[in-house]
DNA sequence: CGAGGTCTTGAAGACGATCAACAAACGTGG
DNA sequence: CCACGTTTGTTGATCGTCTTCAAGACCTCG
């Protein structure tokens, strides 16, 4: 629960009362293979997990068999908060690679959230900053052109994995198959291919073999008209331990990523 | 506040205390007029509002000048939860119809959710199914064709118009322009249009006027894969008093709509 | 009655999908 | 460790959906 714990800590620092409550009702882990799912459209999550190692996609197949990704849990991120108020799950949930979630069962974690309102809050942002991203999913599916589109969505992992620090001088990992990027951006597999090396012809990014490197932050940021407000990162940190972070290391010009401008304080 | 009580009321009878405290809240009103914006994005909205007549539209403006809209409050709707715990709003909100809104403050609201532990519940479920509007939304515009996404668009307002007694007889108030229909699925003003005629030509629907009518749900289900399982409508009702009900009066196969089957459970 | 927004239509062109085939990487078992 | 099959990535060619541009009709409202 660590990396759990030390997001949630980007918000607000917890009390060492409130970091035992996490431990102890997501005591229990799970593992799952790559590929496998742990969930299915339809069923009743009988948890809420939250992932520590690994990545997940939650997604919707459609009668043609097309599938559509609609968020990419990443360590760090909480599961199924859905789950706890609703009773069946409307996407399904999968592994795209080996990953260990800790769950909880709803009980456990309503006891949690009576005893620590403060928790309780931060899953409530959570959700809601979940809801967010998914907005901004809609705009990058529905008004972007498949350049930008793809620009975007790894802009927003690399922030999103910066903040809970498994970024690193511009490299993150990224367990997705190209197939899998298609699926997130709506786009066909040999479009995503061709994008993709028309980004690495750009000298802005490399990616494959489960890794993300950016070699050009802010070109990125423009060619995606990347603005990271949506994540709701900054304006959680107002207030408190400030955490300015820029993405990349070598990116030298000082100026303007997409609109936000260049310095982005994050913590998702 | 008659509708949002109603609506709430559909997924969970209140007291008459918590009826009281809801009116008591949301004592205030606004009303805006058409194409007036409520709030824009990066503001900090001082207020959370209810819908009680009219149409809103949560949308975001991109750089190159195009327009996505990423949700559509109808009456009933509560809106700005998200300002309830995040400070700015990444998105500006417009009225797509001259609107009036209950409004509260974010201190009285607090105070009424720690009073009614209950309301606090609905709330947070409304959250929570707005955000699993927005996963749908992402599905819609990343891989259905222009056909079915709007079909799909106007099956989604069509239910929960229905599911605050707003429609009837396969009609329901749809205040919006083609070319905002063309901001909500990500399609060009022509295109919709094109699209509209060949729907009205199929005798499924018509649209204009500010009026949607629904000739063919069955149709416009399958035309659209419409699927209202993500509404999270029915799982709410269950053990409730049922409310079951069928968008249109004059389909007469019992047949499958969508995937869902042909009755439809709805509350939103 | 005029003006601006909305709707409609046509024609041209772009972006991305689809089809088909092959190359490379991976992992599994012999 | 290599052989093999499977998954993933790559490339070319063709096709279709949707966009863009342009212009005109309609409609509503001051």
């Amino acid at each position: 629960m660590d990396i759990v714990i030390r997001k949630l800590e980007l918000r607000l620092a917890l009390s060492p009362e409130e970091k035992g409550a996490l431990r102890s009702t997501f005591a229990a882990t799970r593992e799952y293979t790559s590929g496998q799912d742990l969930l299915t459209e339809g069923e009743r999550p009988t948890f809420v997990g939250a992932l520590l190692r690994g990545a997940l996609c939650c997604y919707k197949a459609l009668p043609n068999g097309l599938r559509q990704i609609v968020a990419l849990p990443l360590p760090g991120d909480i599961l199924d908060l859905h789950s706890f108020s609703l009773e069946r799950i409307d996407h399904s949930i999968g592994a795209l690679a080996p990953s260990i979630l800790a769950i909880a069962t709803h009980a456990a974690v309503e006891e949690m959230t009576e005893a620590h309102p403060r928790l309780a809050m931060l899953l409530w942002r959570d959700a809601v900053v979940e809801a967010a991203v998914a907005r901004e999913w809609v705009v990058n599916c529905g008004r972007r052109d498949a350049h930008a589109r793809i620009a975007h969505m790894l802009c927003e992992i690399y922030v999103r994995a910066a903040a809970v620090g498994l970024a690193k001088d511009g490299v993150c990992p990224l367990p997705m198959t190209q197939s899998d990027v298609g699926d997130a951006t709506g786009l066909s597999v040999v479009h995503v291919n061709r994008v993709l090396q028309r980004l690495r012809a750009e000298n802005l990014i490399v990616f494959g073999s489960g890794r993300l490197t950016i070699h050009d932050w802010d070109g990125l940021a423009k060619a995606a008209g990347f603005n990271p407000a949506y994540l709701h990162a900054s304006d959680a940190m107002r207030g408190g331990r400030g955490f300015a972070f820029r993405p990349p290391v070598d990116s030298p010009s000082g100026s303007e990523a997409g609109h936000g401008g260049g310095e982005i304080a994050l913590g998702i």
